[in-house]
DNA sequence: TATTGTTATACTCTATAACTATA
DNA sequence: TATAGTTATAGAGTATAACAATA
């Protein structure tokens, strides 16, 4: 075992820290996949419509912002347009290309979507006061700051 | 629309809160994925052997920690089995009960994954000082507190 | 009767490899 | 040759329904 330096790091356990992220997390996931369900949607699904809610994108482009394969990419649109929430449509710049958007109704189940993502995230924070809710904003800021 | 009340709650946009924790829960499970994946596991195994490494646990009990139905436990339970992580043992209490405990494999697995949760997880929180550090730690044991 | 665990079945999600069409 | 997308295939993960054994 190596002594502890005197460094700005050894304030606290580190790993109270990696815990508490990790909990906070998975009672996050929970949230996204109960509210995906009261919809009858998976939490891939929810993250499809997430990404297409500002942006049409091509079928590589799903791929990175998803970091899954290309291929599948094909069958969780596939899946989506059979249920009527996005669209495919040839790329007008290349012909290889297949753009894709949302629907209608999947802008208005993106609505109610995040209403109830919004409210069980905020009811996670419940125990939180205004103040602390404002520094743990900041502070996740920080730490999500880099994560494109 | 109805006017603001001038309650404690008025501070700042919810919605910042929001995205922040979802975007940050996802950069975490993608840590755990990523780890997992190095080890050739997939989360839910992760959580498996995350949930076995306090506590030698029912099937039934690990459905409940896991919020899954009991029959895909079995299948959880089975692959992991064959992958020499887990054994099955009759219940003494209870002759219909099969109770689940890890294998010594699975726990020198465990230390190198937690490891690998540690540093990934540290990673993300770089661009916090120490004392930022303490203080998300303390807001996020708020958080978490009520979940079991 | 109720509970524990399993099986059968079906679907979603994901990856790898091979293919077509376009660049 | 390289890239975009699809298909075929395989496996993990999950749920529902039906079942056997035990409580």
């Amino acid at each position: 075992m190596t002594p502890a330096e005197p460094d700005q790091d050894a304030t606290t356990d580190p790993g109270r820290l990696v815990d508490a992220l990790v909990q906070t997390s998975f009672a996050v996931q929970q949230v996204l996949a109960d509210a995906a369900a009261e919809h009858d949607l998976s939490l891939a699904q929810l993250r499809l419509l997430g990404i297409l809610r500002d942006r049409t994108a091509a079928m590589s482009e799903l791929a990175r912002h998803l970091g899954l394969d290309r291929s599948s990419i094909t069958g969780l649109v596939s899946r989506a347009e059979r249920r009527g929430l996005v669209r495919r449509t040839p790329s007008p710049d290349d012909g290889r290309g297949v753009l894709v958007e949302l629907t209608a109704e999947a802008r208005s189940l993106g609505v109610a979507l995040e209403r109830d993502v919004g409210r069980g995230v905020v009811a996670l924070a419940a125990g939180l006061g205004a103040t602390e809710r404002d520094r743990l904003t900041a502070l996740l800021e920080l730490v999500v700051e880099r994560t494109y």
